[in-house]
DNA sequence: TCTGGGGTCCTAGGACCC
DNA sequence: TCTGGGGTCCTAGGACCC
């Protein structure tokens, strides 16, 4: 393992970069705010919510990001408490994102605050991948004022678990052939896809490590975790990821990658947690209109229409549950998917739940041209079409509180 | 005052068709 | 009359990731 500064492993036998930005939302947050730098600081957190990032002097109180906000309160009750500011989580994360695309075309953005890189193209025009990598550390230092991790390696998954040893604010390179003495001695739940419930029950069976993993027959683990997953974290056990760098944006940075390559979305939806638990219909289904209204709009201009309507509720006692329900045709009428909402609601027959949470989803979506070439939307639904149209433009140029649903009035 | 919101993928059972 | 697959679609739940 090479960190940074050490000599550069020559060329292209490590060439995926997994770029990751340190404590993303409180840093960008704090350049306007450095005289905070130094004390505890969350974002994100407040009623019913969770922490959506800690800077690190936060971290040292055990604060960690998607705990609970009362969770994080308890341990570090003088922590600093900011709102996030997404606008400005995008433009940085946009900014960063350019600034890898002017690197490499094969740039894979995970979220706003990482990506994958495949370097490969780029050695003879910019040197080693840790070269690249520490230029590209520091330009978004100096431009941003912001701090990043990088790991270095032949593979993906390698490369995302060698940017979290790194951190914060440094580089790991891993060569391959260190990947095993490297990976063998994590925990199996530093492996991606590994989460709580999986870890606890590979930790039942008596595997700890990854190198445990690499050491059981395949078919144990198929029949612990199932066919897929087991097959899956017996090869990342050994380092062997053939999956490469798919260049693709998220949603936040509209299309982008590589143009029209990008994977089109399989589904658009939208939840709410109630600031108390209810059992009134009338202000579920409020919700569940004003819910269906964003991801109606957001079908619309995204130029899609799903089939398929799901509901999400979740009880006071945390139990969630989902019911779906397929349409004969897509739609992006609000009216249609609401209507199909409200059915599905009222079939659950609830009498005096108390309701934690509503969601509205519409999935299998399909680009509005082939829908409309079947001759299906516009024709149909007494003229909804046109009206959610209509009120898309009023949208646009007026703002979304200008026109909404009459029940969402007052 | 426990437990957000945006997604993807997998599994499993049942219906239905060939 | 009984037995039998395979494939696809739909639904519900669950795990996981950021």
């Amino acid at each position: 393992m090479v960190t940074a500064g050490a000599p550069t492993a020559a060329g292209t036998s490590t060439p995926i970069l997994h770029v990751d930005m340190d404590a993303f939302y409180a840093s960008v947050l704090l350049r306007d705010r450095p005289e905070l730098q130094h004390l505890p600081v969350i974002v994100g957190g407040g009623h019913r919510g969770v922490v959506l990032a800690a800077n690190y002097p936060a971290r040292e109180y055990g604060v960690r990001s998607a705990m609970t906000a009362t969770r994080a309160r308890r341990l570090c009750p003088h922590a600093v408490v900011l709102q996030p500011d997404y606008d400005t989580f995008t433009k940085v994360s946009t900014a960063v994102m350019a600034l890898f695309r002017r690197t490499t075309s094969l740039v894979e953005a995970i979220s706003l605050d990482e990506a994958f890189l495949d370097v490969s193209g780029a050695v003879r025009r910019l040197g080693s991948p840790l070269q690249i990598a520490e230029d590209l550390r520091a330009t978004i230092h100096d431009e941003q004022g912001i701090t990043c991790s990088v790991g270095i390696a032949a593979s993906i998954s390698v490369a995302k678990l060698a940017s979290k040893r790194a951190k914060p604010d440094g580089v790991v390179v891993v060569p391959p052939e260190e990947i095993t003495s490297f990976l063998h001695p994590l925990d199996v739940g530093d492996l991606y896809g590994v989460g709580e419930k999986t870890q606890a029950m590979l930790h039942r069976l008596g595997l700890i490590t990854v190198g445990d993993l690499a050491h059981t027959p395949v078919r144990t683990l198929q029949r612990a975790v199932g066919v897929h997953l087991g097959a899956h974290l017996h090869d990342l056990a050994w380092g062997a990821d053939r999956r490469e760098v798919a260049p693709r944006s998220t949603g936040a940075f509209g299309h982008g990658g590589r143009s029209g390559e990008a994977d089109p979305e399989k589904s658009m939806g939208a939840q709410e947690t109630f600031g108390r638990d209810t059992d009134d219909r009338e202000v579920v289904l409020r919700e569940v209109l004003k819910l269906t209204a964003k991801v109606a709009t957001r079908l619309r201009a995204a130029e899609v229409a799903g089939r398929t309507v799901t509901i999400t509720v979740r009880f006071a006692d945390f139990t969630t549950i989902t019911r779906s329900r397929t349409l004969a045709e897509p739609t992006d009428v609000t009216q249609e998917i609401y209507a199909a909402a409200v059915r599905l609601y009222d079939a659950l027959g609830l009498q005096r739940a108390r309701v934690r949470l509503v969601g509205v989803r519409v999935e299998g979506l399909l680009p509005r041209e082939q829908v409309q070439r079947q001759g299906v939307l516009g024709e149909r639904e007494h003229g909804w079409s046109e009206a959610d149209r209509a009120v898309d433009r009023a949208a646009r140029r007026f703002g979304s509180a200008a026109v909404r649903p009459a029940s969402l009035l007052g």
